[in-house]
RNA sequence: CGGGAGAUGGCAGAGCGGUUGAAUGCACCGGUCUUGAAAACCGGCGAGGGUAAUACCUCCGGGGGUUCGAAUCCCCCUCUCCCGGCCA
């Protein structure tokens, strides 16, 4: 969430950064308008709530000393009508607010370059060159008809379109890079956590993607619960509502989970194959920090995911996502593309975003400096979509007869 | 899913209608003492809003109600614990 204090005091600052994401100024005019009235509103209902409070105290004393309560208890009988009055106002006046200021999304930080959308995202740098084969390579999906390790039709069967079967070595490599991966992030020094895959409607507020991209997720139905779209969600939320102290930060913690998103919205799009599933596994990687590290970890987030491609001999670039692309909760975002041979393309195979305190503000995460009470920084990033992994291995490294060769890394976890 | 008990500050735990935002203990922070530490003693110590700083307002699981006044009384919900059933 915003920070309401910043609308009043220097809107201009506001409308300037969230034009960057493209958010209508009537908008945030209309929260700076709701946030101004709920003050005065506030200022009117305070004071009578004060007269009642010490009024109220003056019964016993009236008590012991014998004087009649009729005329004080008639008087706050009629105040107390007033201060309800009060109360209905301000009461709709914090509902307006919370319900305009929770769909707002993050300021993009001053380095995030504009534009409209993924085209206009700026490439920072490509890492190890893609080889060249000697044959045409394969789309994983041709591959797999030689390797039967993805079954499409029977994922089909059991559930609906968009959801698919490992088999054979297929599930086998699946499980060889969680572990991987796992491994790799704890050698750096994220604390591996396994995390519920449901979690209720305040944990999904709190990570920003209720209360506005509710279509998006799978609900429980007759409960207030969701299956998670990222461990980022449940991750992050782990310390909601919690006051860290200092010298536990930064925090960093690494998850494998499946995920679950109804891909509402990209109807049509990578249809075939296995890259965009209703549900598929990722390993995660999530930050708690103070401001003043929040850089640093997030480079050192992004150095993470990519050594990890690196390791496994995956060619790809890092893209700096331009306003128009980022998303809701993040003030900066830098994706992972990897390489695909048989797409001819890069595909998009990590998200690192720093979400600055706008998490932290929606989950009450804060850590105690010398007193005060301050919002931490969150952050959050793939390392990696496995599914995506998967078929980059066996794109990358498909040979002439067909067979995929396995990642040296990889070879101890078969 | 059935029967019982409960939810109070970081933790433990009082309070059960009136200067109680909350006793006490532990933990924590500062100080005295000490070569240093421990112990002992003194002081501080929930959160959010508001203010230049005070005042002041809100919060005792969540929501509603009774009352001049609610942590305390009433209703609903959620969660936790114990007993039984079911089950990885």
């Amino acid at each position: 969430m915003l920070d309401i204090k910043l609308i009043q005091n220097d809107f201009e600052t506001i409308c300037a950064k969230l034009r960057k994401k493209k958010v209508d100024e009537i908008l945030l005019e209309e929260l700076r308008v709701i946030s101004l009235e709920l003050k005065s509103a506030k200022l009117l209902l305070e004071p009578l709530q004060a007269e009642q409070n010490a009024k109220s105290k003056l019964f016993p004393i009236y008590a012991k000393e014998g004087k009649d309560t009729k005329a004080l208890q008639a008087e706050l009988s009629d105040n107390k009508i007033k201060i309800a009055e009060a109360l209905e106002t301000v009461r709709n006046l914090e509902e307006k607010l919370e319900e305009r200021a929770t769909v707002i999304p993050n300021t993009p930080d001053d380095s995030v370059p504009l534009g409209e959308d993924e085209n206009d995202n700026v490439e920072i740098k490509k890492v190890l060159t893609p080889k060249t084969f000697s044959f045409t390579p394969k789309e994983h999906w041709d591959l797999d008809k030689e390797q039967n390790w993805i079954d499409f039709e029977r994922g089909v069967k059991l559930a609906k379109s968009r959801f698919s079967v490992l088999k054979n070595q297929g599930a086998k490599l699946e499980r060889a890079l969680i572990n991987y991966m796992l491994d790799f992030n704890t050698a750096r020094g994220f604390h591996e956590v396994a995390v519920p895959y449901i979690v209720n409607r305040e944990t999904l507020m709190g990570t920003g993607q209720l209360p506005k991209f509710e279509d998006d997720l799978f609900k429980i139905d007759g409960e207030d619960l969701f299956l998670i779209p990222t461990a980022e969600v449940p991750v992050t939320n782990l310390f909601r509502d919690e006051i860290l102290k200092i010298e536990e930060l930064p925090l960093k913690m690494t998850a494998y989970s499946a995920c679950f998103r109804k891909e509402a919205g990209s109807a049509g799009k990578d249809t075939r194959g296995m890259i965009r599933q209703h549900q598929f596994d990722k390993v995660e990687l999530v930050c708690i920090t103070t401001p003043e590290q929040s850089e640093a970890i997030f480079e050192e987030m992004l150095n993470c995911a990519s050594d990890l491609l690196t390791s496994l001999g995956l060619p790809h670039r890092h893209l700096l996502l331009c306003g128009g692309d980022l998303g809701f909760s993040a003030a900066k975002t830098v994706d992972l593309e990897v390489w695909l041979p048989g797409q001819n393309r890069y595909r998009e195979i990590s998200s690192v975003s720093n979400t600055f305190d706008f998490q932290a503000r929606r989950a009450k995460i804060r850590f105690k400096d010398e007193n005060k009470n301050r919002l931490a920084h969150t952050l959050n990033g793939s390392s990696l979509a496995v599914g995506r992994t998967l078929i980059a291995i066996m794109e990358n490294y498909q040979n002439e007869d067909g067979s995929i060769s396995i990642p040296e890394v990889l070879k101890k976890y078969m």
